[in-house]
Order: C-alpha cells, then structure tokens, then sequence
DNA sequence: ATTGAGCGG
C-alpha cells in the first residue's frame, strides 16, 4: 500500500497569514511544498533584525507561475553547496504553506518540507528548508534564528541541516566547556568574543535559552577546537567578565558520548538455523 | 534559571 500515492494537493489558495491564528489542522497530503507565489499581497511580518539580501531582496518577478516553460525555483542553485537548514520547534499546526510563507519574501527559498508521522501524518515538530544558495541560507540562519516567529509568541529555532543526506559538515573533534552566571545581554556573538582574541581554536559559543520565550538560561557553552586551549580557557577565564558579570567556568557534562552504543545486537536462535 | 539539542528523502 502506498498510503499517500499519487495526488498532491497544492492547489489550494494560499493563506495569508492571519488565517494561521486559527490554528488550521494540518494538510496531511502536502509532501512539500514546491515555491509558488502568493497570488495576493504578500504577508509581511518584521524579524527582530533586518535581511541584507543585497539588491535582489524583495522583488521576485512574477514571472515564475506555475508554467512548466518558466524557470523553476530550483533554478541557479548549486548542487554542491550546503543550502539545507534545519527547522524545529514546529507546532502541529505550520505547514510547508506555512514556512513558505515565512521567508518567501527572500526571494531564496526552493523549498520547504515539514516532517510527518508516517501512520498519522502529524508533524514531528521539524522540517527542512532548502535555498538556492549557501549563501542564502546562512544570511537566513543569521537573521530569522532567534527572531520571532510570525503570529506566534515563538522564536525561530533553526540550525544547518547536518544529519543524512551526505551533508555532513565537520566531524573533528571539539572540545567544550561550560559557562555560567552569564548575564542576560550575552549573546552566542558576545560569548564567543570573549573567547576568541585569546583562544584561538575556538569554534563557537552558544548561549542556552528557553525553547519557547527566546530569553536566556543564563548560562552557554564555548567549543574549542584545540584541547590544550580548552584546558587553560577553564583557569584563564574563570571570573572573568563577560558583558557585566564574572563568568564561572566549568566543565561540559557530556551531551553526546563518544563511543556510538549499538544496538539490536541480540542474537536470535532463528538466525542459527539460516 | 546554571550542563544544549530537535535532522528526512
């Protein structure tokens, strides 16, 4: 059986963004969501930070309406590059309609595909959205993660699409500590740059803050690439200020253990007998 | 507020 064979339904009207304040269940035969332009205006909505996007930003031609002649979206991308990024922290409720609609206006997006529950077609609360760029996708990365969510008290949660589909990024290792006592105007930028000038290894810096509200746990973490500058950052910086407040430094609890334990290794007996 | 975090086809 092929439970969602055959028809797709993207015909329907596309919805201004209003009409997702109530709460639309979900359209269970949208696979994904290919880019087609909203035929009325086009919903705006302010992001915390404004997209430099250059002189193409706004305008996309309208040429590209569904006519099997036009350019596709999927036109001018490069295959090779890494134009995927993550998108979590979804309600059952936002679609590929939904997404499309928050960064069509980029003029960048190719596609945008929610996932779903096999059995029951709800979302997993993720998705993927892909641009035509590498580029794009990291301005979109810098600019929407964080930001407010339209219609929704809700921050954009999204990160580079790294797991499946061969795009994976950099697997060497990096070395973790933690920071606490973090005041409420650090950022995952101000964290880094207190590291930074001194260490050079470091990788990045992220500060943790609530799923939901945006605001800060007060507290992050810094990643070196370098074990022996982790190993001196956890003196050297500890009670150090960072924007107001001394940092207190200590080390990261393991999120992810190095040795992958397998699983399903249980022998069966009927195995013996083929 | 003090140890994140979610990845398909």
């Amino acid at each position: 059986m092929m439970p969602q064979s055959g028809v797709v339904q993207p015909a329907m009207a596309p919805m201004s963004i209003d009409q997702y304040q109530q709460q639309a269940p979900p359209t269970q035969q949208q696979q994904q969501w290919m880019m087609q332009p909203p035929q009325a205006q086009q919903p705006q909505f302010q992001p915390q930070a404004q997209p430099s996007w250059g002189q193409q930003q706004q305008q996309q031609p309208m040429s590209q309406q569904y006519g099997a002649t036009n350019p596709s979206p999927s036109s001018n991308v490069n295959p090779n590059e890494l134009r995927s990024l993550w998108i979590g922290d979804l309600q059952y409720w936002m679609d590929e309609n939904y997404l499309s609609t928050c960064f069509y206006h980029t003029g960048e997006l190719v596609s945008a595909k929610v996932i779903r529950n096999k059995q029951s077609g709800q979302s997993e609360g993720y998705g993927f959205l892909e641009f035509r760029s590498h580029a794009a996708a990291e301005t979109v990365l810098q600019t929407y993660n964080g930001a407010l969510m339209p219609n929704v008290e809700q921050n954009f949660r999204m990160n580079w699409a790294s797991l499946g589909a061969g795009e994976r990024r950099d697997d060497s290792p990096e070395y973790t500590i933690f920071v606490g006592d973090l005041a409420a105007d650090v950022t995952d930028y101000v964290l880094q740059e207190t590291f930074k000038p001194v260490y050079s290894s470091v990788k990045g810096a992220k500060v943790v803050t609530d799923r939901i509200t945006g605001r800060t746990k007060g507290y992050g973490f810094v990643k070196f690439a370098d074990e022996s500058e982790q190993l001196r950052a956890m003196t050297e910086m500890n009670g150090v200020l960072c924007s107001s407040r001394p940092m207190r430094i200590g080390p990261a609890a393991n999120k992810k253990p190095m040795g992958t334990p397998q699983k399903g290794m249980a022998v069966s007996p009927f195995h013996l007998l083929c």
